[in-house]
DNA sequence: GCATTTACATACGCTATGTATGTGACTGAA
DNA sequence: TTCAGTCACATACATAGCGTATGTAAATGC
């Protein structure tokens, strides 16, 4: 147990003045929306002022980022953990998803990722982060799968976008309360239809 | 040619009234995005004063939803119109999509609808005014397609909104300008896995 | 030990939103 | 035709949030 007061080193202080500002920020993003969250409601819950977030931050909507990159980077982390060595390609995408809607039913990231993030950052920039923070698995998984069809980069790249954003519906829904089983079931059928594709 | 300033009916002015608010706050909540874009702004490109904007509508908020439900009406009449009579259930299904990506290649509307559209008005808000627009026929077709398979409605419900997101997610990189036959073949790759899919 | 930088706090200007109030044009009944 | 009531705005105002400029004490570095 430390003073009340301790002095603390510069790089103690912006840690916890930083933390405290994303985990106030991210609160109430999730819960009142980007819009309806002023600056004053996040300094006052993180208890500091709004001179430490505008020193921290360039403006409200780097501060904003700053939450959704955190965000994106403990979705990663999940995946990243839970895809451990599959016995096949069928087997390596639905443990990938199945990864993917669990890391997502975290309370308020749909709305921080899917949602709100996309509009108030722009598409670009999201898909920046998704990059960033590793969101190629999909892509491979399928690449691996479809390895043996004839399917050009291109409309391999395409179709990888198209599944992404229903894996992201189906998150949304999970989240909204529908029963996951259903989206389950709709992914593995998608995924097997497509594997096993007849030609 | 009618006089300049000729006394018109209040139906008549409302109608004018609303019309230009609608044109000039679509023109902006489409190159500015809906935060950036400000009630003085849009006034002034439609030659009125605030007082009329708050007159016709409730906040800037309601002035936005009615953008996208006029865009929306838009979108479904365009498929309406091109959806004739389907020889099969694969071409029914690929004739409206191609139309749906027809309609939402006009400018503006992607940003409107999928990107803006939900953050501001919520899913809820967006996915009644679609359904009330007539966003049935994905639901329709792939029901119809699947006949023969045993899936029950829930998961056709949700392998449904799945599908929708990623033909949504193909419009918006259409709209970004990637080549939409890379999409069209991922759709009829897709659609064409989904309906021969062996058991 | 002192100059510099860091990490804030305070005060201010600007802009936008929504509302309250005022006014003239239109409408409908007598 | 007139006149009361409503409609379609216009104007003025109150409030609030954002970003910035400026001030200060603590920490860091030479």
């Amino acid at each position: 147990m430390q003073e009340k007061l301790k002095r603390r080193s510069n790089a103690a202080r912006t840690e916890a003045t930083r933390g405290a500002l994303l985990d106030a920020a991210r609160d109430l993003f999730v819960h009142k929306g980007y819009a309806d969250t002023g600056t004053p409601d996040i300094v006052a819950r993180a208890n500091v002022t709004r001179g430490a977030l505008y020193h921290h931050f360039a403006d409200k909507t780097d501060l904003f980022r700053a939450v959704v990159e955190r965000e994106a980077q403990a979705v990663a982390k999940h995946i990243e953990g839970a895809s451990a060595n599959p016995t096949s390609a069928l087997e390596a995408l639905t443990s990938g998803t199945d990864a993917y809607f669990e890391a997502m039913a975290v309370p308020g990231r749909v709305r921080l990722l899917l949602l709100e993030g996309p509009a108030v950052l722009g598409r670009a920039e999201i898909d920046r982060i998704d990059r960033q923070t590793g969101g190629e698995e999909l892509r491979e998984g399928l690449a691996y799968a479809l390895d043996a069809q004839e399917i050009s980069p291109a409309v391999l790249g395409a179709m990888t976008k198209m599944l992404s954003a229903g894996f992201d519906r189906a998150a949304l829904a999970i989240a909204e309360g529908e029963p996951s089983e259903n989206y389950r079931q709709a992914t593995n059928y998608l995924v097997e239809a497509i594997i096993n594709k007849p030609r």
